[in-house]
DNA sequence: TTGCCAAACATGTATATACAGGTTAAAATT
DNA sequence: AATTTTAACCTGTATATACATGTTTGGCAA
C-alpha cells in the first residue's frame, strides 16, 4: 500500500513550501481536496492534521484552514535530526572527528539513564564536531550493544543514523529531551574551542525504537553562541 | 457536546499517571477501549493519538500500545504556559515584580516580530519573577492593542494568560519558540541576581490565536542556572 | 523434536454517512 | 434602511464497515 494521505500530505506541503497558496491565505476547502485529490474527506483530514501538528498550517472552525508563517521552518535545530542532516540542511562547513569509540560496561549514570542490567555493554562514542573551523560540539553517545552489535570509527565519522537505519534497519521513533546550561568541564575545554566562554548548553537525549525500546542515551554539549533551538508548540 | 473523545483521553490519562497500568506495560486494545467505553474504534483511536502525540504511549503495529516511562511529565517547562500555572505546577515559591507597565509605539525590532502596521501600539510589560527570593527571570511581552485593549499593574502581577483567556475570552492556540545563549546586557545585570553569571539564555516567543492571528511577541531572559527545558520529538 | 502454517488478534488505512455547530452573505422581514 | 432570518458552506465529532498488514501462538506435519 502507498499510503495515500501520505502522498497528499507531501504533495501538500510542497504547494505551502513553494508559496502555492499565500502565507495568511486559505487552503482549499477539505471537501475541495477531496474532490481535488479523489479521497475521502476523513484521509483529507488525516493529512491536515499532520500539517498542524507540524505548524504548517491552522484550522479555523467554520472558515478553513490558514496557512501559518513560519520563520522557523527554515531553522530545523529541533526534533530528531543526526548532525549530518542538520548540516546538510543548513549547508554547514561541518566536520566530525572521532575522538574515542570503544564497547565497555558503562558508568552507573549510563547505566541508570538506559536502564540496563548489570553486565549489558554499549558503545561508547566521543565525537568532536567543527563548524567553520572551530571545535564547537562535543557529542557523547551510547548505544546499547543488544541493538548495535557492531559499530566502526568509518561509520561513526560519515552518519551512525544513516548506518542504523540504513544498514541495520532500526526504526528509530522518538526521543525524550533535556536542555541546560552548565559550567564547562575540563574536557570541554581541553576538546572544543572555548576561549572567552564560561558556559556550555548541555542537551541530554534518551532515544526510543517503534517498538518504544530505549537504545541511546546521548549528551551533546554545545559552544554556547553555536546554539539554537527552536520549537512549535500548542496549547492545552 | 461533551466530546466523547476528550472524556475518554482525559480518564485515560488520569489512569496512566496514577499507574493504573505499569510503565512498559500494555494499554488494553483499541477493541477493549471501544467496548469499555462505549465508544467506536474510530473515537478511541482519536484518543490514543492524542496520548502518542504527547508522548505518554507509544503504539506497536500488531502488539499494541505501550505506556511510555517519561521521566519528562514531571517537569513541563515546555509548551506554553505561563511563569503561575508553572511555580503552581512545580509547587514554586515564586514571585513576579511588574517593572514596567505602557501602551505605546513599540521599536522597530518588536514591530517587525508582530508583523504590526506603522501606527499601532502595544502594551509593553517587563517583570521580574523571583524564585526562591533570587530574581531570575526577566520576562518582556508584548501584546498586540487590538487584542489586549486594556492592561493593568494589578492583571500583570497576577496572571496575564488567566485575564486574557479568562476576562477577554481570546483562545490561545499554538507559539513559535526560539532558545539562544547569550551575553548578558546591563539591563540583565541590574535587574536580576548576576552575581557570578556571564550567560543569559533567551527564549523568544511568537504567540497565537485560534484563528491563527498573533498577538503576542515575548522575550524571556533566564539566568541559565535556573534554567531546564524538556522536549519530546518524533522523528520524520 | 523441529519447522511450518494458519488462526486469532493487534494496529493501519480508506471510505461513507450523519449530524453538530461556527461563519458568512444573501434574502426576507420589520 | 436597518435588522433578522435563512441557506450555503465550513470544520468538528461519532459511528460503521472493510480490508491490509504485523505479531503471536497453537497445532499439524515432516
Amino acid at each position: 500500500m502507498q499510503k495515500k494521505y501520505l502522498a497528499i500530505y507531501q504533495d501538500l506541503l510542497k504547494r505551502i513550501k513553494e508559496h502555492h497558496w499565500r502565507e495568511q491565505e486559505m487552503l482549499p476547502s477539505e471537501n475541495e481536496l477531496s474532490t481535488m485529490y479523489d479521497a475521502s474527506r476523513e484521509t483529507i483530514r488525516k493529512t491536515l492534521d499532520i500539517l498542524v501538528r507540524e505548524g504548517y498550517i491552522q484550522k479555523v472552525r467554520g472558515k478553513g484552514s490558514v496557512i501559518i508563517n513560519r520563520h522557523m521552518h527554515h531553522f530545523p535545530v529541533s526534533g530528531i535530526q543526526s548532525f549530518k542532516e542538520l548540516s546538510q540542511k543548513l549547508n554547514l562547513d561541518a566536520k566530525t572527528y572521532v575522538h574515542q569509540l570503544v564497547l565497555k560496561k558503562p558508568r552507573d549514570e549510563i547505566q541508570d539513564q538506559l536502564n540496563l542490567s548489570k553486565d549489558e555493554r554499549v558503545w561508547s562514542v566521543a565525537r568532536i564536531r567543527e563548524i567553520d573551523d572551530e571545535k564547537v560540539i562535543l557529542d557523547k553517545d551510547y548505544f546499547v550493544k543488544a541493538y548495535v552489535p557492531e559499530l566502526t570509527v568509518d561509520v561513526c565519522e560519515n552518519s551512525i543514523y544513516e548506518y542504523l537505519e540504513g544498514s541495520l534497519g532500526l526504526e528509530i521513533s522518538f526521543a525524550e529531551k533535556e536542555i541546560t546550561v552548565e559550567e564547562p568541564t575540563d574536557e570541554d575545554y581541553r576538546l572544543l574551542d572555548m576561549e572567552g566562554f564560561t558556559n556550555i548548553v548541555i542537551i541530554k537525549s534518551r532515544v526510543y525504537l517503534k517498538d518504544a525500546s530505549l537504545f541511546q542515551y546521548t549528551v551533546s554539549r554545545h559552544r554556547p553562541d553555536k546554539f539554537k533551538f527552536v520549537d512549535f508548540a500548542r496549547r492545552s
